[in-house]
DNA sequence: ATAGTATGCATCGCCCCGATATATGATCGG
DNA sequence: CCGATCATATATCGGGGCGATGCATACTAT
């Protein structure tokens, strides 16, 4: 399961440009699986020689041509070649955690800082995925609505865990200020 | 923060060979900042030639010199600066919830064959942090047991959430047998 | 005016990950 | 006692992905 598989996912639910794809990842896809275009540009360029999508360019003025993407019968068939795998990956790549595993060698200023932008972070987050279980109702299917609640309630799983057990890493004196303000 | 400063970090608790911080990340730290021999060794060149660390080479029978890496003042302050970081990223790269996206495209016995396989993997992770939590106490900083214990809560919420939203997804005729057995 | 933002394409270099190669001792079942 | 497999220990290579950057234009705030 590369890019090039969830670009060929994404383009079942309709034909788009690259461009699109990219704002999809950005706004909501991208926090489970992130791609940018270094990626999602020569994975359609794939595709498209493997016969996986058909490629239309739409002239514009002014601009370069609009390409618009739209998977085939073969993409359709190697799409669900792809998802017949059992064992598909789960990997975090956190910074976040392995900064805090050296805590003991940082002052607690630091820490806090590090601690205060995850909360931060992860209640942005919370938002937007509450707000994705809303929409998500109408216009996508189950599994939209399944991944988001998953991306919920880990996160509000995070979240508790860190402002139950941070005081184990570094005193909060002006943090007690925050988040009273708050 | 890339490979180079974790393993700079890590030699912070001591002198180590490659193989040893790969056996390291094998065991825990890989599930939350992974790295293959691929990219330790160069990682441990680079980091030798800017003089961030020293390599003893212990000579061996029968087998390849045993290069031992220990961190220089340089590299601790080098690790001083990196830490000093208020973002740390916290990326997830997740082929599973990619693929439950699309789970309308897949048959249950696709989806319940992905989500039980999660589910195993939860279980062993869950199982590791809950010793590592109990051994960390006496030989690994604060910032370890805070790290385990993070781990273990979100790990714990995802298996909660998939148990009590995977019919959502799939029906699970065969399931109920598999869970009542185990 | 001019700085910023949005559309829309694309590439380049760096880093990383998995697979593979090499070499040998230890362990253990058949 | 032989062969398979595992553990020790190094290292490289190819493919892939990520962030930054570039090009080009039009709209929109200050």
């Amino acid at each position: 399961m590369d890019v090039k598989t969830v670009c060929l996912g994404l383009l079942t639910h309709g034909p788009a440009s690259g461009y699109d794809l990219k704002k999809f990842f950005e706004s909501t896809f991208g926090h489970f699986f992130a791609a940018g275009f270094g990626s999602i540009y020569p994975a359609l360029n794939t595709l498209a020689e493997q016969g996986l999508v058909l490629c239309e360019e739409i002239p514009q003025e002014g601009r370069p041509d609009r390409k618009v993407y739209s998977i085939t019968p073969e993409g359709e068939n190697e799409l669900m070649h792809a998802l017949d795998n059992a064992k598909p990956t789960h990997k975090l790549r956190s910074e976040f955690l392995a900064t805090l595993f050296f805590a003991h060698l940082m002052s607690d200023e630091q820490t806090n800082a590090v601690l205060d932008n995850r909360l931060e972070e992860i209640d942005a987050f919370i938002e937007l995925m509450a707000g994705v279980n809303k929409d998500a109702a109408s216009c996508w299917p189950a599994g939209a609505r399944f991944v988001a609640g998953f991306g919920l309630a880990t996160a509000k799983a995070a979240k508790d865990y860190i402002e139950s057990h941070r005081h184990l890493l570094a005193d909060e004196e002006d943090q007690t200020l925050k988040s009273a303000h708050g």
